[in-house]
DNA sequence: CATTTAAGAAACGATGCGTTTCGAAATGAT
DNA sequence: ATCATTTCGAAACGCATCGTTTCTTAAATG
C-alpha cells in the first residue's frame, strides 16, 4: 500500500521492500499461505519485522501485492467474433490459476474469507470482480439474438470459473488439455 | 478415531466425549474452523486438553468425526431412471454443501490440503470418492449408447461439482433456486 | 484389594503474533 | 551547519495457542 511520500526525513528503502516483496515470493512457493510468516519474511529479506508492519497492515495486504502481477488475469478482449472473446476469457482462467504464484494466492484469497474479509474484499474488488463484468459482456454478446437472461449469464459465468476452479485449484490437475474446447462446446454449444 | 476398547481399567467417559464433539459443532458454526481452538473446546466442554489429544491425533480428525452426519453425502442411487439419478445427484451436492456445518467443514477439509494433508485424505477418501464412483456410474448411465468417453464423464463431474461448489461454497450464495435445472439441461441437454 | 486405564488440573517450552522502544542513518528545511 | 523529520534494524514485550508432560484422582476388571 502506498502513502503519500513525506517531504522530508529518511526516503523509504527501495531496496528492503524489494527484499521483503522477494522473499514473501519464495515463502509462499515453498512453504504455502498459512505457513508462511511475517517473522521468516523478515529473516530472508534482512529486514526488521518492524519496516514490514510499518508498511503493510496484514499478511494478506502483503501477499497480495507481492503476488500483483502473477494473479492479474487482465480484461475479457472484445473483437468482432465474441464467440473468439468467450474462448479467450477461459484461456485467461486456465492460465492464471495455471501459474505456481497465483494458485497459491487466490486459493488463500478465496478460502481465508472468514480469517481475513479485507483480503478477500481487495482480492475481488480488484481482481475478480472487472475480469467478471467483462466476461459476462462477452457472453451476452454471444447469445444477444437468444434468451440472454441475466442471471442466465451469471449461471454460465459460475460454471465456467467454478469448473476451471475445481480442476485447476481444487483437484491440483495440472494437465489442462481439451479444458477450454470442452467448456467453450459446454456453455456454447452448436 | 476408535480404537479397541481395552478389557480392563477405567472405561472411556462417553459424557466428554459427546460433550466435546458437541463443543467443537457449535464452535465450527460461531468461530470458523480456522478460528476453532483447542482450548476452546476443551473450555466448552469442560474437559481437559490432554484428554481430547488422546483420542483424537489433529483438529482436523476430529472436526471430521464431530460433523460426520452432516457431510455425509450417502451415494447416488440407481433406479430405472438414470437422468433421475444424476438429478439425485445434484440435489444430494446442493443439500449437503447447503448445510451451515457442511458448509464449514467441507470448505476447510479442502482448503486445509496443504497444512493438514491427512484431513484432506480422510475427506477425500471417506466422503468425496465414493459419492464420486457412483455419481460417475449414472452419468455413464445416460450416456452408454453415446460416446460415453471417461474423460468426458470426469469433465461433467467436474462442472456439476465445480459450479456447485463455486456457488454455495465459494460464492456462498444461498439461493439455490433453479440450479439444479440448469445443470441439469447443460450436462445432459434434450 | 491389586491392577489397569481414563480423567482433570496444571504447567512446560516453542512458535508466531502485533507492538513498542531505542539508537542510528538519511533526507529536506532553516 | 544545524535541526526536524522520517525510516531503519535490533531487541524485547505480553499474549495466544500449540502439542506434550507430570501428577493425582476416579472408575472399571480380576
Amino acid at each position: 500500500m502506498q502513502e503519500d511520500r513525506p517531504k522530508r526525513g529518511r526516503p523509504r528503502s527501495r531496496k528492503s521492500r524489494d527484499a521483503i516483496l522477494e522473499a514473501v515470493r519464495q515463502r509462499l512457493l515453498t512453504d504455502g499461505y498459512l505457513r508462511l510468516t511475517m517473522e521468516a519474511v523478515a529473516g530472508d529479506a534482512g529486514v526488521s519485522k518492524a519496516t514490514i508492519y510499518r508498511w503493510w497492515k496484514t499478511k494478506g495486504e502483503l501477499v497480495l501485492e507481492a503476488a500483483n502481477k502473477d494473479i492479474s488475469i487482465g480484461l475479457v478482449p472484445e473483437t468482432k467474433d465474441p464467440r473468439q472473446d468467450v474462448e479467450a476469457a477461459i484461456d485467461q482462467l486456465v492460465d492464471t490459476f495455471s501459474r505456481p504464484l497465483a494458485s497459491i494466492v487466490i486459493f488463500a484469497a478465496i478460502t481465508t474469507g472468514g480469517d481475513d474479509p479485507v483480503m478477500a474484499q481487495i482480492f475481488r474488488d480488484k481482481y475478480v470482480y472487472p475480469w467478471r463484468v467483462s466476461a459476462a459482456a462477452a457472453l451476452v454478446r454471444t447469445l444477444n439474438d437468444k434468451s440472454a437472461d441475466a442471471s442466465e449469464v451469471q449461471f454460465l459465468l459460475d460454471v465456467i470459473v467454478g469448473t476451471v476452479f475445481q480442476r485447476t485449484l481444487v483437484l491440483k490437475e495440472p494437465n489442462t488439455a481439451g479444458l477450454k474446447e470442452r467448456l467453450l462446446a459446454l456453455v456454447l454449444p452448436q
